[in-house]
DNA sequence: TAAGATAAGAGGGACAT
DNA sequence: ATGTCAGTCTTATCTTA
């Protein structure tokens, strides 16, 4: 018997101390969100930092430096416990055996696979946390959260939620709802271009999954938006703290129901650019934001309204009690 | 060039049948 | 389960400053 062995390669490379954009500040990783951003200034560095998670080497031996298999991990179809008896009619000193024992071997080898990954649910498994992995790596993405999604996805399968349903898309649920869980900031959009899984079929299953498993997800506050937002495009401090102002003025205005949080943040966060007068454009924010320039404007004209300002309102600054 | 206005259409939630 | 309806958001296009 030959162990499987799947060797990880880590490397965090970072090439400069300070900040690219303001030449200040440290770097500071966000593992959960996967991101690394300035201390100084909250500019994004680098959005896709690389897997930071233990290595699993081999420490019976204190000479053998190699190496080991990954731990145990649900985001494996065997949960990487599994041993395969390997092709080759060799023994351990690489000579050929003897033509009884590759016989003996073949018959093993049968035996061997039949009892691995044969039932549906294990090759369902096999392929999807294939495509897990590749996701894993385009929206770089925490262990923690891919060990989240394959939580998820074995109990669709254990519910017989997959019925009907392409793995593909089941599978960008169940990680839309991992990074909502975890609070990583992932819209469906993001993982839209990554699966080649239409959205709505993608926040259809989302649905699913949410209602049939009873996951618990937390709501979202268009606060969390706001940073998200803000460190994407490189906002000032000022600025993300008059936005978050505006928001909850705003909320007690008691006008928030059914409005979309990232569109309220987004339109607190362009508000508060033009009160401090920096410069983002309605179509930067949008960008940044995954919503549209429209829904600022329409956002934007609910808030002036609710909060009685009008375009000039940066000549009130004292009354925000932002400086 | 950014912002504003308007219209058409898509998709989802609430509710009734 | 299916249909309807009001409200939200997006996309596209045109106008204005």
């Amino acid at each position: 018997m030959v162990s499987k062995y799947h060797s990880r390669t880590k490397t965090v490379s970072i090439t400069q101390d300070s900040c690219m954009r303001c030449g200040r500040g440290k770097k500071v990783t966000d593992v959960q969100s996967g991101e690394i951003v300035c201390s100084n200034c909250g500019y994004v560095i680098s959005e896709r930092i690389e897997d930071s998670g233990p290595e699993h080497r081999n420490f019976m031996d204190g000479q053998d430096t190699s190496r080991t298999g990954a731990a145990t991990t649900l985001s494996r179809h065997d949960r990487g416990l599994a041993t395969i008896i390997d092709p080759y009619n060799k023994d351990a000193s690489g000579k050929p055996l003897s033509s009884a024992m590759k016989t003996t071997l073949s018959r093993l080898r049968i035996w061997d696979s039949r009892t691995q990954a044969h039932k549906s649910s294990d090759r369902n498994l096999k392929i999807a946390f294939n495509e897990l992995s590749k996701l894993k790596d385009k929206l770089g993405l925490s262990e923690s959260t891919i060990e989240k999604t394959a939580y998820i996805y074995r109990k669709a399968l254990e519910k017989r939620l997959a019925r009907g349903r392409s793995i593909q898309s089941l599978l960008g649920a169940a990680l839309f709802a991992a990074c909502r869980e975890s609070e990583t900031p992932r819209t469906i959009k993001d993982i839209e271009q990554v699966s080649n899984v239409r959205k709505k079929e993608l926040a259809k299953c989302y649905r699913v999954l949410v209602e049939k498993l009873d996951l618990k997800i937390p709501v979202i506050s268009a606060v969390q938006c706001i940073a998200r937002i803000a460190n994407q495009l490189g906002v000032s401090e000022k600025s993300k703290r008059l936005a978050v102002k505006i928001l909850k003025d705003y909320e007690e205005s008691g006008n928030i129901a059914g409005k979309s949080p990232t569109g309220l943040a987004a339109t607190a966060l362009y508000l508060a650019c033009v009160n401090t007068g920096e410069h983002f454009s309605q179509k930067n924010i949008a960008g940044a934001s995954t919503i549209t320039e429209v829904t600022i404007r329409n956002r934007a004209a609910d808030i002036r309204r609710a909060l009685n300002l009008d375009q000039k309102f940066y000549e009130r600054n004292h009354s925000w009690g932002v400086n």
